[in-house]
DNA sequence: TATGTTACGTTATAATATAACATTAATATG
DNA sequence: CATATTAATGTTATATTATAACGTAACATA
């Protein structure tokens, strides 16, 4: 119950990456597949490099390493590309560090609330029902109508507090 | 007791803008002289025309009207004053905006969530310590130390609802 | 195949922010 | 007061993040 609202955890030392990006680029065809979007091979590749690991991505290190294996990649390249992926929920945005980040829920609708950890720079994602409706309702009792949140929270990760 | 919430309100019509500014501009030299520091003339002026408007104002915006009235002004002329203001509490930055409020609770630490109507710009500011606690209990009950928290809401003001 | 639409290539530039070092102003100390 | 020290500012250059604008290619479908 408590663990539906971690979107995407802090990972365990066991964490195997390669099965974790395998299952989030073939729920990404799925989602595309269904709604009729096409999944490119530059929009595929950019999803891929977000989720290179748990942290922030940032858009011209994308861009470095399109150019380094293919060439033919400018800034838009990269943006576009970022552009669809938020559009469609595979990717988010961290404002506080214009970096980005994979989502772990990509075809749910969900709140959102970003860990950050200013040590390992590790990222997690959660889908606290709670803090979205708290603010909502704050915002409601002072007549504001809140329709996108932006919550990102940097501290220390457990890991790095043992250390 | 609810309104103590409220750091910085959605103005009401009849806000006399002139007066907030200048219990604001009263506010900072009071602390810089409480804890020695250097309310500097541009220091002051950056910090007044942060506080132009209950809106989100932009470092180049600030950098434009420097050079309009006195030259002699560059982009580490703003930012260095954004910072002193910023470490000092009397301006937060919008992180989702790349823009610039003034505070409205200088002086006094406190916890900081940001209301943003999308349709006018203006800026609520809000010190909700249930909003801080609940998070800070999420991310403690999951081994997280939250040390800064970057909360911005976007949506529609009251007045813009009516409209 | 013709046609419209979506994605991409390309060039240029806008917008945001900092590095590095020289100079000036304020403050502290002998 | 003179001078040393520090803090603030001036100045030039550049780094970083992002978008505009317009042409071309790929794809979808009638």
């Amino acid at each position: 119950m408590q663990d539906k609202q971690i979107v995407t955890p802090f990972s365990p030392a066991d964490h195997q990456h390669s099965s974790c990006l395998k299952s989030v680029l073939s729920t990404a065809e799925d989602c595309c597949r269904q709604r009729g979007l096409r999944l490119t091979p530059i929009r595929r590749r950019v999803l891929e490099l977000v989720w290179k690991n748990h942290e922030p991505v940032k858009a011209y290190d994308i861009l470095e390493t399109l150019q380094a294996e293919k060439k033919r990649a400018a800034p838009p390249t990269v943006y576009r590309a970022l552009d669809f992926l938020q559009a469609e929920g595979f990717v988010h945005k961290l404002e506080s560090m214009n970096a980005y980040v994979g989502c772990g829920a990509p075809g749910h609708h969900h709140t959102t609330q970003f860990l950050i950890c200013h040590t390992c720079g590790v990222v997690a994602e959660l889908d606290d029902i709670e803090i979205g409706e708290l603010i909502g309702n704050k915002a409601d009792s002072l007549g504001f109508k809140a329709t996108h949140l932006t919550i990102e929270i940097k501290g220390l990760c457990s890991s790095c507090q043992a250390d």
